[in-house]
DNA sequence: GGCGTTATGTTGACGGTGTCAAGATAACAA
DNA sequence: TTGTTATCTTGACACCGTCAACATAACGCC
């Protein structure tokens, strides 16, 4: 029996998930409607809501997978790091990542999820994993070249809302320009590792 | 004749301005929709299209006026600081400013607007404006004590990025929690600061 | 004052959305 | 074979932004 007529879809889960990071990269998370992902995914309207709770849930699942990507990310970096870990080349990648893939970025850390809302359990797992390793990696590399009583922790927080702010101003278009990116961060870090020890 | 019972509001510009304000803080932007607002201003559904284009219009006028707020900040900082601009000063009330209106924010630096929507030409003027005179503040400020070859208009996109990205951080509720946030800003202007010469 | 023009406000309608309820179908376990 | 359960369906509801057509009032000109 051809897959197209059969009454039970079989692999749903994944082709929704699927076809929704295909909607998200054609029309944004605004394009993104239950309706046109199922009719995309050759379903009925509501068969999703057998896959996923709500839109909520369904938009936490894509942006727990884009963190699994930036988690690798951060990973490599730390591994291919050693005891000199190059900064300016995790913020490229970094940049690279948030640039190439603004949905799924603004599906991480926008406000539909985080604000409007309401991250899933798994979500907020996997996000501070991120975080936290990445503040982890950042330590190691400050350690002992910081003025006395500084909180390694606010580095690290510090550091990581000027790539975060640098990401949002260029993906939606406020004062910093896609050519720009480069020279800002490069300045950026610069600014940062003037200030080490 | 009452007021109630007139064909014509009279003020409908100002009084849907103003009602879509008291919306966005009560609902965010998601909750504030034209039928909402319109039955707020006591009148029909359709009535707020002679006064705005569209919703994008709608917000894009919000948006200029909390513009306008920022800039106001930003003016009495300049004029107040002399030749001692406190930057530690004016990132504190940034932070107050957006946090204490993070509907506000929203609307002027996010992607409801930049992306999904398209910012007014009024809009765009004055929120390049406000982004020019705060980069000629820091430059006065940096200038003479940057490293050789550094352009002041990187560091003001990196400095607006930084502060830029821990309102959002905190706003939605990410990484940095509000109680962090005084700690996190003051450890980002001394890093900015032990760069300086 | 009368009268046309224009600004402003109204109802009706259309296509879109998320999601619930009730029923159909198939897979699976006993 | 016979329940039980997972999956998928249609129908419905309440919202949403916005267009078209029409009603009312204000304003300027004779």
């Amino acid at each position: 029996m051809p897959k197209a007529e059969r009454y039970h879809h079989g692999d749903l889960h994944d082709t929704l998930l699927q076809e929704a990071n295909a909607l998200l990269n054609e029309q944004g998370v605004e394009g993104l409607s239950l309706r046109k992902l199922a009719e995309r995914a050759g379903v009925s309207r509501t068969a999703p809501y057998h896959h996923f709770r709500d839109k909520n849930a369904l938009l936490c699942a894509l942006a727990t997978q884009a963190f699994a990507e930036l988690d690798s990310i951060i990973e490599r970096q730390l591994e291919s790091a050693g005891d000199h870990p190059d900064i300016q080349n995790f913020v490229i990648e970094y940049l690279e990542f948030a640039t190439e893939n603004p949905e799924q970025y603004e599906l991480m850390f926008g406000r539909t999820i985080w604000k409007s809302g309401t991250p899933t359990e798994e979500l907020k797992r996997v996000a501070y994993r991120s975080f936290r390793r990445y503040a982890e990696g950042l330590g190691a590399l400050v350690q002992g070249r910081l003025p006395a009583a500084t909180d390694p922790l606010r580095v690290a927080q510090a550091s990581w809302a000027t790539i975060h702010g640098l990401c949002r101003l260029v993906i939606d278009g406020v004062y910093v320009d896609r050519e720009d990116m480069q020279a800002v961060s490069q300045q950026a870090v610069a600014l940062i590792m003037a200030a080490l020890k």
